[in-house]
DNA sequence: CTGGGTGCAAAGTATTTGCATGAAC
DNA sequence: GTTCATGCAAATACTTTGCACCCAG
């Protein structure tokens, strides 16, 4: 399990329950849009609403301690920060999975070719999961 | 330049002017968003709406012969379609780059970790372009 | 206590839809 | 002539903001 509340704490946010749980949920799921981390945790809080789900994933986002990942055709989902990573987006089921790949000879034949100076490389890769195949 | 009435009808959409417009444009820009889209057809035609220009980028997106491309922290932009090609996005500046690289090594190297087909890999890299160094 | 978070309602922005008119074929 | 695109207005969806009240520190 994840410490939530300390991880709150170190990025300067006060502990409440509501954003215990947003951290609990993607910790749980891996990657949740905004309108499932809202329906799940109306389970729990039955008067949460969306604008504390917004104002929190925005806040934590600027905290650089959650991550948007965007991918083709469908919706933006959040993740938490961790060590760097591939996604793997299952066409069929949706499922979202991460992986660890070394990006860097893509990045030096880029280098060969261009000279813009890369910060950030972002790779997704749709197709079809184990499960769906 | 490009031959937009050809494109339009190989893909069963009827020529009209508003097409070719757009068509056109993103053919000179590369990349537009639809924002940036409706701002420059304004220009040509004055009483354009929004409304037309969403329907014939959805109409179009469908046909496959313009793609959505997500881009981290900005909106999404299309472009017409056209030989596989990852993305390059200036930090600074804004621009956003072609680039021709075999992602190949990279989707063996996902096939050694894990059971996924791959379909489709999108790269986006995001740095800083020549001319903001 | 004090600052900041929460939930609500309202405002703002983005996107889609229905429909009458007009253009493409 | 028939089909379908256009532009407008309205509807829907998505996201942000302002504010009164309340909780975390």
């Amino acid at each position: 399990m994840i410490n939530s509340s300390v991880l709150l704490k170190e990025y300067d946010l006060k502990v409440t329950p509501q954003r215990v749980a947003i951290v609990e949920e993607l910790y749980k799921h891996g990657h949740m849009n905004i309108d499932d981390l809202y329906k799940n945790l109306l389970k729990k809080f039955p008067s949460i609403s969306l604008a504390t789900i917004y104002k929190n994933v925005n806040a934590m986002v600027e905290k650089i301690f959650l991550n948007e990942v965007k991918i083709p055709e469908t919706k933006s989902v959040y993740e938490l920060a961790k060590e760097d990573h591939l996604h793997l987006v299952c066409s069929s089921c949706g499922k979202i999975e991460d992986i660890v790949l070394d990006t860097s000879s893509l990045e030096k034949s880029l280098s060969t070719l261009s000279d813009f100076k890369v910060e950030n490389t972002e790779v997704v890769f749709s197709g079809i999961c184990k499960n769906c195949q």
